[in-house]
RNA sequence: GGCCCCGUCGUCUAGCGGUUAGGACGCCGCCCUUUCAAGGCGGAGGUCGCCGGUUCAAAUCCGGUCGGGGCUACCA
């Protein structure tokens, strides 16, 4: 049991400049998962200072995403909360009060370098044999009647901290790297007011940080070369630093940097793929923090009861999708079937949709390829692009009407299911009709080739189906057909495969008699008649 | 260039001086079985990037080295 501390403050800050990243979506699961085994507040900033990329509709994007995966916020954007407002956009006063203040106090000082000024030096730094070294500090030597001069003559100047020359080595202590050192001389004078009065990253972070009081920053790897300039700017302010805790980055399977090009990289993309939030959640804790090395599958309340700093790692970590299917698959088993119904309506509708659209009669219909029917499932979208509204609609309202219908599917399918994108392919042949769509490998192999007696077969399951009536038990009626077929010679595979490519068209399906079961008989023996009159 | 970080089976990881280096995904085999799965059982994969040192003993401590990554903006 971890020991609570209710004064911890966390905060998760995107900025809605795109939808919410597979990385994001884990520090934002740390931040969530320790304020919550903490039993401390987590709050949600939006870091919307870039007026170019930030819109209010990746705002909703990313405040969206961060629903589905469940991650509830105690203060922030539409929860609101006592250190609001929750938007950068809207905090300008802060920044401003605050570098009024260092103003006053001497802590910065203006610089009139202009960008071009400052490229050309750092260019000709870095072409000698030193290197650039940051700011060089000419406007820092300015005397106070000069500077002033030349603000009151209207020159355009940023304001920049102003480094204590006796500062020395800058050191905090990381929760997942341990004690951090950075020597003085590598920090410069930073900015942190630009010419046009808008204030920078570091600054605004910093400053919101402390008057949101937070106490643990849990953030991406990638600014901890940042924190120590960070640190200077807490100091400047007379601000207490946070506990700062670095989180290794996640990489794609090819070992480098998450990207675009490694596929799906947003939170979204996941969930319109058919993962589950849960599986999300427990997947991606797992990249960078372990509960005891043995455990993986964590649920939720597992995870906000036990998340602890101390169990983070220090590297990177490759997302391996196929773990990630895995444990979806592990938690589409542990659904029930009114949950599964409801998480899965899009993709049922789907299915009935698909099913609904197959051409009357037999159709024959080549094989795809593996990756084929990989990529058909990914390009499944919700609701289906190319499939009509009117249909669409249509198969909506079937699924609404019949939810006995689709939970008795659920045991079918369970099982079977790593995604909910895999739906519709699996399930579609429930909803043919009299109809029925043949995979040609399938007739190739169980019901054309030589000494199959697939005809025979057929027949015989055909008799028995025909001869039941009212309520009748999916496995009586199974080994009514097994012991026909033993009188005539057929082996159960003999027997019940060329069925279930007469009534699924493919010899891989969900349970024969269970789906049976859940169809029209008359529709079941139309099928069987059309294909033993178009196959022989 | 400078500063900083990382390096245990293919992947996610446990490990914190003495373990036959453990677990999970994936892979292979067997069982179950009317298909595919799921499930059960078993197996192949690490000598812990490399070199040197400390120690009776190192994946675990120290130094070096190689490789990978991040930061070094009037971007966040």
């Amino acid at each position: 049991m971890v020991e609570k501390d209710p004064s911890v403050r966390v905060r998760f800050a995107p900025s809605p400049t795109g939808m919410l990243h597979i990385g994001g979506a884990r520090t934002a699961i740390y931040n969530w998962a320790f304020a919550r085994t903490m039993g401390g507040t987590f709050v949600l900033r939006i870091e919307d200072t870039d007026p170019e990329r930030s819109t209010e509709e990746n705002t909703q994007i990313i405040l969206r995403a961060m629903r589905w995966l469940g991650l509830s916020w105690d203060e922030g954007p539409e929860v609101g909360g006592p250190c609001g407002p929750y938007f950068q956009t809207q905090r300008t006063e802060t920044y401003q009060a605050a570098l009024d203040k260092l103003k006053a106090e001497g802590r910065v000082y203006p610089c009139f370098c202009t960008k071009e000024e400052l490229d050309a030096k750092r260019a000709k730094a870095e072409a000698e044999d030193g290197g650039y070294a940051g700011y060089d500090g000419t406007c820092r030597c300015l005397s106070k009647e000069e500077a002033q001069a030349r603000i009151d003559a209207g020159e355009p100047h940023v304001w920049r901290i102003a480094v204590p020359r006796d500062r020395g080595t800058i050191q905090f202590d990381d929760a997942v790297y341990g004690h951090m050192s950075f020597p003085a001389e590598a920090m410069d004078d930073m900015i942190v007011c630009r010419s046009d009065g808008t204030f920078t990253y570091n600054f605004a972070v910093v400053c919101d940080d402390a008057n949101m009081g937070i106490t643990h920053v849990i953030r991406g790897d990638d600014h901890l070369s940042n924190t120590p300039r960070q640190v200077l700017i807490y100091e400047a302010c007379d601000f207490p630093v946070p506990v700062f805790a670095h989180l290794p980055m996640i990489l794609g399977p090819d070992g480098h940097k998450l990207s675009k090009r490694h596929g799906a990289t947003s939170v979204e993309e996941y969930r319109d793929r058919g993962y589950l939030p849960e599986a999300m959640v427990n997947f991606l804790a797992l990249i960078g923090w372990s509960l005891d090395g043995e455990t993986t599958i964590i649920p939720e309340d597992v995870l906000c009861e036990n998340f602890t700093l101390d169990r983070i790692n220090r590297k990177d970590g490759v997302f391996d999708e196929t773990k990630l299917e895995w444990m979806n698959g592990v938690y589409i088993r542990e659904m029930d079937a009114d949950t599964w119904v409801e998480a899965a309506t899009p993709w049922l509708a789907q299915a009935y949709a698909d099913g609904v659209r197959v051409d009357a009669g037999v159709t024959m219909v080549p094989t795809p390829a593996k990756e084929e029917q990989e990529e058909r499932a990914r390009q499944t979208r919700v609701p289906g692009d190319g499939v009509d509204v009117e249909l669409w609609q249509k198969a909506l309202a079937h699924v609404a009407d019949h939810p006995a219908l689709f939970r008795a599917i659920f045991p079918l399918v369970a099982e079977r299911l790593v995604r909910f994108d895999e739906i519709p392919a699996k399930l579609s042949y429930l909803f043919w009709g009299p109809n029925v769509q043949l995979d040609e490998k399938s007739v190739a192999k169980v019901l054309t080739k030589d000494g199959a007696r697939a005809d025979e077969a057929l027949a015989i399951c055909r008799e028995v189906l025909a001869g039941l009536t009212g309520d009748w038990d999916e496995d009586v009626t199974m080994e009514a057909c097994k012991a026909k077929g033993e009188a005539a010679g057929l082996k159960p595979k003999q027997l019940f495969q060329p069925l279930r490519v007469a009534v699924a068209g493919n010899m891989v399906s969900p349970p024969l008699f269970e789906s049976i079961k859940l169809m029209d008989m008359a529709d079941v023996l139309a099928r069987i008649d059309a294909t033993v009159s178009a196959v022989f």
